[in-house]
DNA sequence: CTCTTTCGAGAGCACTGCTCTTGCTTTGGT
DNA sequence: ACCAAAGCAAGAGCAGTGCTCTCGAAAGAG
Protein backbone atom coordinates (compact mmCIF):
# COMPACT_ATOMS: atom_id res chain seq x y z
CA UNK A 1 0.00 0.00 0.00
CA UNK A 2 2.58 2.24 0.98
CA UNK A 3 4.53 1.19 -2.27
CA UNK A 4 1.70 2.13 -4.15
CA UNK A 5 1.13 5.41 -2.85
CA UNK A 6 4.87 6.17 -3.70
CA UNK A 7 4.23 5.19 -7.20
CA UNK A 8 0.95 6.74 -7.51
CA UNK A 9 3.09 9.99 -6.53
CA UNK A 10 6.06 9.41 -8.70
CA UNK A 11 6.55 9.54 -12.87
CA UNK A 12 6.05 5.93 -13.89
CA UNK A 13 7.69 6.34 -17.28
CA UNK A 14 8.17 7.85 -20.07
CA UNK A 15 4.63 8.18 -21.04
CA UNK A 16 3.05 9.39 -18.28
CA UNK A 17 6.02 12.06 -17.88
CA UNK A 18 4.90 13.05 -21.34
CA UNK A 19 1.20 12.97 -20.78
CA UNK A 20 2.17 15.54 -17.83
CA UNK A 21 4.28 17.45 -19.84
CA UNK A 22 1.91 17.93 -22.38
CA UNK A 23 -1.20 18.29 -20.06
CA UNK A 24 0.77 21.24 -18.45
CA UNK A 25 1.38 22.56 -22.25
CA UNK A 26 -1.63 22.53 -22.70
CA UNK A 27 -3.04 24.53 -19.97
CA UNK A 28 -0.10 27.32 -20.27
CA UNK A 29 -1.13 27.80 -23.90
CA UNK A 30 -4.77 27.84 -23.12
CA UNK A 31 -3.57 30.52 -19.96
CA UNK A 32 -2.10 32.36 -22.58
CA UNK A 33 -5.07 32.72 -25.15
CA UNK A 34 -7.14 33.31 -22.14
CA UNK A 35 -4.87 36.19 -21.05
CA UNK A 36 -5.12 37.59 -24.21
CA UNK A 37 -8.96 36.93 -25.38
CA UNK A 38 -11.04 36.27 -22.67
CA UNK A 39 -13.06 32.78 -21.56
CA UNK A 40 -15.33 33.37 -24.04
CA UNK A 41 -12.86 33.28 -27.58
CA UNK A 42 -10.75 30.60 -26.35
CA UNK A 43 -10.55 27.84 -28.89
CA UNK A 44 -9.09 24.27 -28.50
CA UNK A 45 -8.88 24.35 -31.91
CA UNK A 46 -6.25 27.48 -31.39
CA UNK A 47 -4.74 25.89 -28.46
CA UNK A 48 -4.00 22.85 -30.34
CA UNK A 49 -2.62 25.11 -33.18
CA UNK A 50 -0.02 26.85 -31.24
CA UNK A 51 1.07 23.89 -29.84
CA UNK A 52 1.84 22.09 -33.23
CA UNK A 53 -1.25 19.10 -32.71
CA UNK A 54 -4.60 18.91 -34.35
CA UNK A 55 -7.22 19.38 -32.74
CA UNK A 56 -8.58 16.01 -32.09
CA UNK A 57 -5.29 14.98 -30.44
CA UNK A 58 -6.28 17.53 -27.41
CA UNK A 59 -9.32 15.38 -26.81
CA UNK A 60 -6.97 12.91 -25.15
CA UNK A 61 -5.89 15.01 -22.67
CA UNK A 62 -9.19 16.82 -21.65
CA UNK A 63 -12.18 15.50 -22.29
CA UNK A 64 -14.56 18.95 -23.80
CA UNK A 65 -13.53 22.47 -23.65
CA UNK A 66 -15.51 22.97 -20.12
CA UNK A 67 -12.97 20.83 -18.56
CA UNK A 68 -9.90 23.14 -19.79
CA UNK A 69 -11.78 25.63 -18.58
CA UNK A 70 -12.71 24.02 -14.85
CA UNK A 71 -8.35 23.24 -14.94
CA UNK A 72 -8.06 26.65 -15.42
CA UNK A 73 -10.63 27.78 -13.10
CA UNK A 74 -8.95 25.23 -10.21
CA UNK A 75 -5.54 26.61 -11.12
CA UNK A 76 -6.50 30.12 -11.05
CA UNK A 77 -8.50 29.47 -7.47
CA UNK A 78 -5.08 27.95 -6.35
CA UNK A 79 -2.77 30.78 -7.49
CA UNK A 80 -5.14 33.71 -5.98
CA UNK A 81 -5.03 31.54 -2.89
CA UNK A 82 -1.69 31.15 -2.40
CA UNK A 83 -1.12 34.76 -2.84
CA UNK A 84 -3.51 35.86 -0.08
CA UNK A 85 -1.59 33.21 1.74
CA UNK A 86 1.61 34.62 0.95
CA UNK A 87 0.54 37.78 2.17
CA UNK A 88 -1.07 36.79 5.16
CA UNK A 89 1.99 34.80 6.26
CA UNK A 90 4.10 37.55 5.57
CA UNK A 91 2.36 40.13 7.44
CA UNK A 92 2.55 38.03 10.22
CA UNK A 93 6.19 37.31 10.08
CA UNK A 94 6.55 41.42 9.84
CA UNK A 95 4.64 41.19 13.30
CA UNK A 96 1.83 43.29 11.97
CA UNK A 97 -1.62 43.35 13.94
CA UNK A 98 -4.46 41.81 12.76
CA UNK A 99 -5.92 44.80 11.07
CA UNK A 100 -3.07 45.61 8.95
CA UNK A 101 -2.71 41.45 8.16
CA UNK A 102 -6.39 41.84 6.84
CA UNK A 103 -5.82 44.69 4.80
CA UNK A 104 -2.59 43.22 3.44
CA UNK A 105 -4.43 40.04 2.12
CA UNK A 106 -7.43 42.31 0.86
CA UNK A 107 -4.53 44.21 -1.09
CA UNK A 108 -2.80 41.12 -2.43
CA UNK A 109 -6.51 39.95 -3.12
CA UNK A 110 -6.69 42.52 -5.69
CA UNK A 111 -3.20 42.90 -6.97
CA UNK A 112 -3.74 39.47 -8.50
CA UNK A 113 -6.73 40.43 -9.80
CA UNK A 114 -5.69 43.15 -11.09
CA UNK A 115 -2.64 41.18 -12.79
CA UNK A 116 -4.51 38.70 -13.95
CA UNK A 117 -7.97 39.77 -14.87
CA UNK A 118 -9.29 36.95 -17.07
CA UNK A 119 -8.41 34.31 -14.52
CA UNK A 120 -10.10 36.31 -11.80
CA UNK A 121 -13.22 37.11 -14.17
CA UNK A 122 -12.89 32.95 -14.64
CA UNK A 123 -13.49 32.16 -10.85
CA UNK A 124 -15.55 35.72 -9.35
CA UNK A 125 -17.33 36.78 -13.01
CA UNK A 126 -20.76 34.94 -14.27
CA UNK A 127 -19.88 30.94 -14.94
CA UNK A 128 -19.55 30.71 -18.47
CA UNK A 129 -21.04 27.38 -19.47
CA UNK A 130 -23.86 25.70 -17.83
CA UNK A 131 -22.80 27.21 -14.39
CA UNK A 132 -21.66 24.08 -13.37
CA UNK A 133 -19.26 23.95 -10.00
CA UNK A 134 -17.60 20.82 -9.59
CA UNK A 135 -17.19 19.96 -6.48
CA UNK A 136 -13.04 19.86 -7.37
CA UNK A 137 -12.87 23.87 -6.75
CA UNK A 138 -14.54 23.84 -3.49
CA UNK A 139 -11.55 23.17 -1.66
CA UNK A 140 -9.00 25.64 -3.51
CA UNK A 141 -12.05 28.26 -3.80
CA UNK A 142 -11.74 28.28 0.24
CA UNK A 143 -8.49 29.67 0.67
CA UNK A 144 -8.86 32.83 0.35
CA UNK A 145 -11.40 32.98 2.58
CA UNK A 146 -9.61 30.87 4.82
CA UNK A 147 -7.12 33.03 5.40
CA UNK A 148 -9.32 35.80 6.54
CA UNK A 149 -10.93 33.67 8.78
CA UNK A 150 -7.51 32.95 9.89
CA UNK A 151 -6.70 36.77 10.73
CA UNK A 152 -10.11 37.04 12.46
CA UNK A 153 -9.68 33.99 14.69
CA UNK A 154 -6.50 35.45 15.47
CA UNK A 155 -7.36 38.67 16.84
CA UNK A 156 -10.47 37.28 18.50
CA UNK A 157 -8.11 34.95 20.32
CA UNK A 158 -5.86 37.61 21.20
CA UNK A 159 -8.34 40.19 22.70
CA UNK A 160 -11.89 39.51 21.89
CA UNK A 161 -13.78 40.43 19.85
CA UNK A 162 -17.28 41.69 19.89
CA UNK A 163 -20.02 43.50 17.71
CA UNK A 164 -23.89 43.96 18.18
CA UNK A 165 -26.46 41.26 18.42
CA UNK A 166 -27.59 39.71 15.27
CA UNK A 167 -31.24 39.94 14.44
CA UNK A 168 -33.15 36.96 15.80
CA UNK A 169 -33.66 35.83 12.57
CA UNK A 170 -29.93 35.25 11.47
CA UNK A 171 -29.17 33.82 14.73
CA UNK A 172 -29.64 29.76 13.98
CA UNK A 173 -27.99 30.46 10.78
CA UNK A 174 -24.83 32.47 12.16
CA UNK A 175 -24.11 29.26 14.50
CA UNK A 176 -24.31 26.96 11.79
CA UNK A 177 -22.11 28.26 9.42
CA UNK A 178 -19.84 29.09 12.63
CA UNK A 179 -19.54 25.22 13.74
CA UNK A 180 -18.84 25.26 10.26
CA UNK A 181 -16.29 27.03 8.89
CA UNK A 182 -14.95 28.84 11.86
CA UNK A 183 -15.17 27.44 14.87
CA UNK A 184 -14.39 29.97 17.87
CA UNK A 185 -16.12 32.98 16.62
CA UNK A 186 -18.73 34.55 17.83
CA UNK A 187 -21.47 34.51 15.30
CA UNK A 188 -22.30 38.38 14.45
CA UNK A 189 -18.30 37.91 13.52
CA UNK A 190 -19.02 34.89 11.46
CA UNK A 191 -21.84 36.67 9.50
CA UNK A 192 -19.37 39.80 9.15
CA UNK A 193 -16.84 37.87 7.21
CA UNK A 194 -18.89 36.09 5.07
CA UNK A 195 -20.52 39.31 3.91
CA UNK A 196 -16.95 41.08 3.91
CA UNK A 197 -15.74 38.42 1.90
CA UNK A 198 -18.24 38.73 -0.73
CA UNK A 199 -17.92 42.63 -0.47
CA UNK A 200 -14.32 42.21 -1.14
CA UNK A 201 -14.97 40.96 -4.21
CA UNK A 202 -17.14 43.36 -5.41
CA UNK A 203 -15.19 45.90 -4.73
CA UNK A 204 -12.54 43.91 -7.22
CA UNK A 205 -15.26 42.89 -9.30
CA UNK A 206 -16.37 46.60 -10.03
CA UNK A 207 -12.77 48.18 -10.33
CA UNK A 208 -12.16 45.11 -12.88
CA UNK A 209 -14.80 45.28 -14.89
CA UNK A 210 -15.07 49.27 -15.80
CA UNK A 211 -18.29 49.35 -13.36
CA UNK A 212 -15.71 52.63 -11.01
CA UNK A 213 -15.06 53.79 -14.82
CA UNK A 214 -15.60 57.60 -14.62
CA UNK A 215 -16.34 57.20 -11.19
CA UNK A 216 -13.32 56.01 -9.06
CA UNK A 217 -10.34 57.27 -10.26
CA UNK A 218 -7.67 57.33 -7.19
CA UNK A 219 -8.16 53.41 -7.27
CA UNK A 220 -5.80 52.69 -4.53
CA UNK A 221 -6.08 55.04 -2.22
CA UNK A 222 -10.05 54.16 -2.48
CA UNK A 223 -9.65 50.26 -2.20
CA UNK A 224 -7.25 50.55 0.91
CA UNK A 225 -9.94 52.73 2.82
CA UNK A 226 -12.83 50.29 1.73
CA UNK A 227 -10.50 47.15 2.90
CA UNK A 228 -10.20 48.99 5.88
CA UNK A 229 -13.64 49.55 6.47
CA UNK A 230 -14.04 46.54 5.71
CA UNK A 231 -11.68 44.88 8.58
CA UNK A 232 -13.70 47.42 10.92
CA UNK A 233 -16.84 46.05 10.03
CA UNK A 234 -15.78 42.49 10.77
CA UNK A 235 -14.99 43.78 14.29
CA UNK A 236 -11.23 44.22 13.59
CA UNK A 237 -9.64 46.80 16.16
CA UNK A 238 -8.72 50.03 14.45
CA UNK A 239 -4.81 50.54 14.19
CA UNK A 240 -2.96 53.27 16.73
CA UNK A 241 -4.67 51.81 19.81
CA UNK A 242 -2.56 49.19 21.20
CA UNK B 1 -39.43 72.40 -35.76
CA UNK B 2 -42.44 71.42 -33.39
CA UNK B 3 -44.02 69.30 -35.92
CA UNK B 4 -40.45 67.55 -36.65
CA UNK B 5 -40.54 66.37 -32.84
CA UNK B 6 -43.81 65.19 -32.85
CA UNK B 7 -43.29 63.25 -36.44
CA UNK B 8 -39.94 62.13 -34.59
CA UNK B 9 -41.46 60.00 -32.01
CA UNK B 10 -44.76 59.37 -33.80
CA UNK B 11 -44.93 56.34 -36.38
CA UNK B 12 -44.08 57.82 -39.58
CA UNK B 13 -45.36 54.64 -41.79
CA UNK B 14 -45.79 50.95 -42.05
CA UNK B 15 -42.38 50.42 -42.59
CA UNK B 16 -41.14 51.84 -39.42
CA UNK B 17 -43.67 50.57 -37.87
CA UNK B 18 -42.99 47.01 -39.01
CA UNK B 19 -39.62 47.48 -38.29
CA UNK B 20 -40.34 48.71 -34.65
CA UNK B 21 -41.66 45.80 -34.07
CA UNK B 22 -39.45 43.32 -35.49
CA UNK B 23 -36.62 44.88 -33.68
CA UNK B 24 -38.85 44.54 -30.58
CA UNK B 25 -39.45 40.62 -31.34
CA UNK B 26 -35.75 40.09 -32.09
CA UNK B 27 -35.10 41.54 -28.39
CA UNK B 28 -37.62 39.21 -27.01
CA UNK B 29 -36.82 36.37 -28.21
CA UNK B 30 -32.91 36.98 -28.16
CA UNK B 31 -34.05 37.43 -24.26
CA UNK B 32 -35.78 34.58 -23.66
CA UNK B 33 -33.04 32.86 -24.93
CA UNK B 34 -30.78 34.26 -22.77
CA UNK B 35 -33.08 33.60 -19.93
CA UNK B 36 -33.21 30.17 -21.01
CA UNK B 37 -28.98 29.32 -21.60
CA UNK B 38 -27.21 32.44 -21.47
CA UNK B 39 -25.41 34.81 -22.80
CA UNK B 40 -22.40 32.57 -23.93
CA UNK B 41 -24.75 30.60 -25.87
CA UNK B 42 -27.02 33.26 -27.52
CA UNK B 43 -26.57 32.31 -30.98
CA UNK B 44 -27.82 34.81 -33.78
CA UNK B 45 -29.39 31.90 -36.03
CA UNK B 46 -30.90 30.60 -33.21
CA UNK B 47 -33.05 33.62 -32.65
CA UNK B 48 -33.58 33.90 -35.97
CA UNK B 49 -34.69 30.76 -36.79
CA UNK B 50 -37.38 30.67 -34.03
CA UNK B 51 -38.66 34.34 -35.43
CA UNK B 52 -38.89 32.32 -39.06
CA UNK B 53 -36.27 34.63 -40.42
CA UNK B 54 -33.35 33.98 -42.16
CA UNK B 55 -30.25 34.86 -39.97
CA UNK B 56 -28.98 37.24 -42.44
CA UNK B 57 -31.87 39.33 -42.15
CA UNK B 58 -31.14 39.64 -38.88
CA UNK B 59 -28.04 41.81 -39.65
CA UNK B 60 -31.04 44.47 -41.02
CA UNK B 61 -31.66 45.18 -37.16
CA UNK B 62 -28.36 44.66 -35.60
CA UNK B 63 -25.22 44.91 -36.83
CA UNK B 64 -23.16 42.38 -35.14
CA UNK B 65 -24.10 40.03 -32.10
CA UNK B 66 -22.30 42.14 -29.56
CA UNK B 67 -24.58 44.96 -30.78
CA UNK B 68 -27.68 43.02 -30.02
CA UNK B 69 -26.17 41.72 -26.33
CA UNK B 70 -25.62 45.89 -26.03
CA UNK B 71 -28.82 46.60 -26.57
CA UNK B 72 -30.07 43.57 -23.88
CA UNK B 73 -27.34 45.14 -21.57
CA UNK B 74 -29.08 48.19 -21.74
CA UNK B 75 -32.40 46.99 -21.41
CA UNK B 76 -31.46 44.96 -18.20
CA UNK B 77 -29.72 48.39 -17.06
CA UNK B 78 -33.48 50.01 -17.44
CA UNK B 79 -35.21 47.40 -16.09
CA UNK B 80 -33.41 46.90 -13.02
CA UNK B 81 -33.04 50.86 -12.67
CA UNK B 82 -36.93 50.86 -13.08
CA UNK B 83 -37.56 48.24 -10.01
CA UNK B 84 -34.80 50.05 -7.82
CA UNK B 85 -36.75 53.45 -8.31
CA UNK B 86 -40.18 51.89 -7.73
CA UNK B 87 -39.00 50.01 -4.25
CA UNK B 88 -37.36 53.65 -3.50
CA UNK B 89 -40.29 55.18 -3.90
CA UNK B 90 -43.02 53.28 -2.70
CA UNK B 91 -40.95 52.91 0.60
CA UNK B 92 -40.58 57.02 0.50
CA UNK B 93 -44.57 57.20 -0.28
CA UNK B 94 -45.18 54.72 2.88
CA UNK B 95 -43.38 57.28 4.92
CA UNK B 96 -40.59 55.06 6.02
CA UNK B 97 -37.20 56.38 7.51
CA UNK B 98 -34.18 56.63 5.39
CA UNK B 99 -32.74 53.14 6.24
CA UNK B 100 -35.54 51.19 5.71
CA UNK B 101 -36.07 52.61 1.97
CA UNK B 102 -32.20 52.21 1.69
CA UNK B 103 -32.84 48.11 2.80
CA UNK B 104 -35.94 47.86 0.39
CA UNK B 105 -34.00 48.92 -2.63
CA UNK B 106 -31.44 46.84 -1.86
CA UNK B 107 -33.76 43.79 -1.58
CA UNK B 108 -34.88 44.79 -4.61
CA UNK B 109 -31.58 44.84 -6.25
CA UNK B 110 -31.51 41.49 -5.11
CA UNK B 111 -34.96 40.09 -6.20
CA UNK B 112 -34.79 41.62 -9.81
CA UNK B 113 -31.39 39.58 -10.31
CA UNK B 114 -33.08 36.51 -8.48
CA UNK B 115 -35.62 36.81 -11.32
CA UNK B 116 -33.40 37.70 -14.00
CA UNK B 117 -29.81 36.06 -13.41
CA UNK B 118 -28.87 35.57 -16.98
CA UNK B 119 -29.48 39.79 -17.67
CA UNK B 120 -27.63 40.27 -13.80
CA UNK B 121 -24.91 38.15 -15.34
CA UNK B 122 -24.84 40.33 -18.43
CA UNK B 123 -24.24 43.88 -16.28
CA UNK B 124 -22.74 43.05 -13.32
CA UNK B 125 -20.90 39.83 -14.27
CA UNK B 126 -17.58 39.50 -16.50
CA UNK B 127 -18.03 41.02 -19.92
CA UNK B 128 -18.40 39.14 -22.18
CA UNK B 129 -17.07 40.92 -25.50
CA UNK B 130 -13.37 42.35 -25.75
CA UNK B 131 -15.25 44.42 -22.63
CA UNK B 132 -16.78 47.36 -24.68
CA UNK B 133 -18.42 49.91 -22.08
CA UNK B 134 -20.84 51.77 -24.77
CA UNK B 135 -21.13 55.55 -24.29
CA UNK B 136 -25.26 54.71 -24.05
CA UNK B 137 -25.00 52.59 -21.34
CA UNK B 138 -23.52 54.53 -18.82
CA UNK B 139 -26.53 56.48 -17.99
CA UNK B 140 -29.04 53.59 -17.60
CA UNK B 141 -26.23 51.64 -15.62
CA UNK B 142 -26.48 55.24 -13.00
CA UNK B 143 -29.99 54.71 -12.33
CA UNK B 144 -29.46 52.09 -9.49
CA UNK B 145 -26.75 54.24 -7.48
CA UNK B 146 -28.88 57.35 -8.16
CA UNK B 147 -31.26 55.80 -6.28
CA UNK B 148 -29.83 55.17 -3.24
CA UNK B 149 -27.79 58.51 -3.26
CA UNK B 150 -31.09 60.15 -3.20
CA UNK B 151 -31.51 58.41 -0.34
CA UNK B 152 -28.87 59.28 1.48
CA UNK B 153 -28.71 62.70 0.28
CA UNK B 154 -32.35 63.19 1.78
CA UNK B 155 -31.32 61.51 5.19
CA UNK B 156 -28.20 63.60 5.58
CA UNK B 157 -30.48 66.99 4.28
CA UNK B 158 -32.63 65.99 7.52
CA UNK B 159 -30.35 64.76 10.48
CA UNK B 160 -26.97 65.58 9.07
CA UNK B 161 -25.00 62.24 8.33
CA UNK B 162 -21.47 61.94 9.90
CA UNK B 163 -18.96 59.12 9.48
CA UNK B 164 -15.28 59.00 10.73
CA UNK B 165 -12.81 61.70 8.58
CA UNK B 166 -11.14 60.28 5.38
CA UNK B 167 -7.50 59.64 5.14
CA UNK B 168 -5.42 62.09 3.97
CA UNK B 169 -4.66 59.94 0.71
CA UNK B 170 -8.18 60.07 0.12
CA UNK B 171 -9.55 63.49 0.73
CA UNK B 172 -9.76 64.82 -2.41
CA UNK B 173 -10.66 62.08 -4.49
CA UNK B 174 -13.95 61.89 -2.30
CA UNK B 175 -14.20 65.93 -2.60
CA UNK B 176 -14.30 65.23 -6.60
CA UNK B 177 -16.66 62.36 -6.37
CA UNK B 178 -19.01 64.36 -3.91
CA UNK B 179 -18.80 67.02 -7.03
CA UNK B 180 -19.57 65.16 -9.50
CA UNK B 181 -22.42 63.22 -8.62
CA UNK B 182 -23.26 63.53 -5.24
CA UNK B 183 -23.63 67.29 -4.00
CA UNK B 184 -24.17 68.38 -0.82
CA UNK B 185 -22.85 65.12 0.88
CA UNK B 186 -20.35 65.02 3.53
CA UNK B 187 -17.11 63.37 1.12
CA UNK B 188 -16.61 60.57 3.98
CA UNK B 189 -20.32 59.25 2.75
CA UNK B 190 -19.70 59.50 -1.06
CA UNK B 191 -17.09 56.86 -0.21
CA UNK B 192 -18.31 54.78 1.89
CA UNK B 193 -21.55 55.00 -0.76
CA UNK B 194 -19.39 54.10 -4.15
CA UNK B 195 -17.81 51.39 -1.91
CA UNK B 196 -21.21 50.20 -0.62
CA UNK B 197 -22.69 50.06 -3.96
CA UNK B 198 -19.99 48.02 -4.97
CA UNK B 199 -20.36 45.71 -2.22
CA UNK B 200 -24.20 45.43 -2.25
CA UNK B 201 -23.46 44.12 -5.83
CA UNK B 202 -20.60 41.43 -4.61
CA UNK B 203 -23.30 39.94 -2.00
CA UNK B 204 -25.76 39.34 -4.81
CA UNK B 205 -22.98 38.39 -7.25
CA UNK B 206 -21.84 35.49 -5.09
CA UNK B 207 -25.09 34.26 -4.03
CA UNK B 208 -26.02 34.20 -7.82
CA UNK B 209 -23.14 33.11 -8.73
CA UNK B 210 -22.95 30.02 -6.46
CA UNK B 211 -20.03 31.47 -4.40
CA UNK B 212 -22.19 31.04 -1.41
CA UNK B 213 -23.21 27.14 -2.34
CA UNK B 214 -22.76 25.24 0.90
CA UNK B 215 -21.78 28.19 3.05
CA UNK B 216 -25.10 30.52 3.50
CA UNK B 217 -28.36 28.69 3.50
CA UNK B 218 -30.73 31.55 4.86
CA UNK B 219 -29.96 33.44 1.66
CA UNK B 220 -32.74 35.89 2.97
CA UNK B 221 -31.97 36.67 6.07
CA UNK B 222 -27.98 36.90 5.39
CA UNK B 223 -28.69 39.40 2.69
CA UNK B 224 -31.20 41.53 4.91
CA UNK B 225 -28.44 41.51 7.36
CA UNK B 226 -26.07 42.50 4.93
CA UNK B 227 -27.66 45.12 3.37
CA UNK B 228 -28.81 47.09 6.90
CA UNK B 229 -25.11 46.85 7.89
CA UNK B 230 -24.34 48.19 4.68
CA UNK B 231 -26.97 51.21 5.51
CA UNK B 232 -25.03 51.78 8.79
CA UNK B 233 -21.69 51.81 6.51
CA UNK B 234 -22.93 54.97 4.46
CA UNK B 235 -24.12 56.71 7.98
CA UNK B 236 -28.05 56.14 8.16
CA UNK B 237 -28.89 56.15 11.93
CA UNK B 238 -30.30 52.80 12.81
CA UNK B 239 -34.21 52.21 13.05
CA UNK B 240 -35.77 52.55 16.58
CA UNK B 241 -34.15 55.94 17.41
CA UNK B 242 -36.64 58.51 15.70
C1' DC C 1 -45.98 55.63 -63.05
C1' DT C 2 -40.88 55.72 -62.31
C1' DC C 3 -36.91 55.62 -59.32
C1' DT C 4 -34.72 54.88 -55.11
C1' DT C 5 -34.39 52.82 -50.74
C1' DT C 6 -35.29 48.99 -47.78
C1' DC C 7 -35.76 44.39 -46.85
C1' DG C 8 -35.69 39.07 -46.96
C1' DA C 9 -33.65 35.06 -48.92
C1' DG C 10 -29.88 32.22 -50.30
C1' DA C 11 -25.20 30.91 -51.01
C1' DG C 12 -20.87 30.95 -49.19
C1' DC C 13 -16.50 31.70 -46.16
C1' DA C 14 -13.91 30.83 -42.19
C1' DC C 15 -14.34 29.27 -37.89
C1' DT C 16 -15.91 26.42 -33.78
C1' DG C 17 -16.64 21.86 -30.57
C1' DC C 18 -16.71 17.24 -31.04
C1' DT C 19 -16.75 12.21 -32.97
C1' DC C 20 -14.99 8.40 -35.41
C1' DT C 21 -11.78 5.77 -37.90
C1' DT C 22 -7.01 4.70 -39.27
C1' DG C 23 -2.58 3.65 -38.46
C1' DC C 24 1.73 4.07 -35.38
C1' DT C 25 4.30 3.72 -30.92
C1' DT C 26 4.95 2.56 -26.27
C1' DT C 27 3.90 -0.62 -22.53
C1' DG C 28 3.48 -4.74 -19.73
C1' DG C 29 2.91 -9.62 -19.41
C1' DT C 30 4.43 -14.10 -20.87
C1' DA D 1 12.35 -11.51 -26.91
C1' DC D 2 7.81 -11.51 -28.62
C1' DC D 3 3.00 -10.06 -28.92
C1' DA D 4 -1.33 -8.45 -27.64
C1' DA D 5 -3.17 -4.37 -25.35
C1' DA D 6 -3.34 0.18 -24.52
C1' DG D 7 -2.24 5.01 -25.59
C1' DC D 8 -1.60 8.22 -28.97
C1' DA D 9 -1.62 11.64 -33.21
C1' DA D 10 -3.69 12.51 -37.43
C1' DG D 11 -7.30 13.17 -40.75
C1' DA D 12 -11.95 13.36 -42.35
C1' DG D 13 -16.29 14.70 -41.28
C1' DC D 14 -20.70 16.62 -38.98
C1' DA D 15 -23.42 20.21 -37.21
C1' DG D 16 -23.27 24.50 -35.73
C1' DT D 17 -21.63 29.55 -35.49
C1' DG D 18 -20.85 34.92 -36.96
C1' DC D 19 -20.75 37.45 -40.82
C1' DT D 20 -20.57 39.05 -45.97
C1' DC D 21 -22.27 39.38 -50.45
C1' DT D 22 -25.49 39.23 -54.16
C1' DC D 23 -30.08 39.17 -56.05
C1' DG D 24 -34.99 39.83 -56.57
C1' DA D 25 -39.16 41.69 -54.51
C1' DA D 26 -41.69 45.11 -52.00
C1' DA D 27 -42.54 49.75 -50.23
C1' DG D 28 -41.88 54.77 -50.20
C1' DA D 29 -41.02 59.31 -52.60
C1' DG D 30 -41.11 62.18 -56.66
Amino acid sequence: MYVTLIRMSTVRGARERARIEVTAAIKDEARRRLADEGAAKLSLRAVARELGMVSSALYRYFPSRDELLTALIIDAYDSLGAAAEAAGAAALAAGSPPRARWTAVCEAFRAWALAHPHEYALIYGSPVPGYSAPQDTVVPASRVANVLIGIVRSAHEGRGLALPPLPATLRAEAGRMTAEFAEGLPPEVTAALVAAWAQLAGLVSFELFGQFNNVVEERDAFFAHAADQLAHAVGLPALGRP
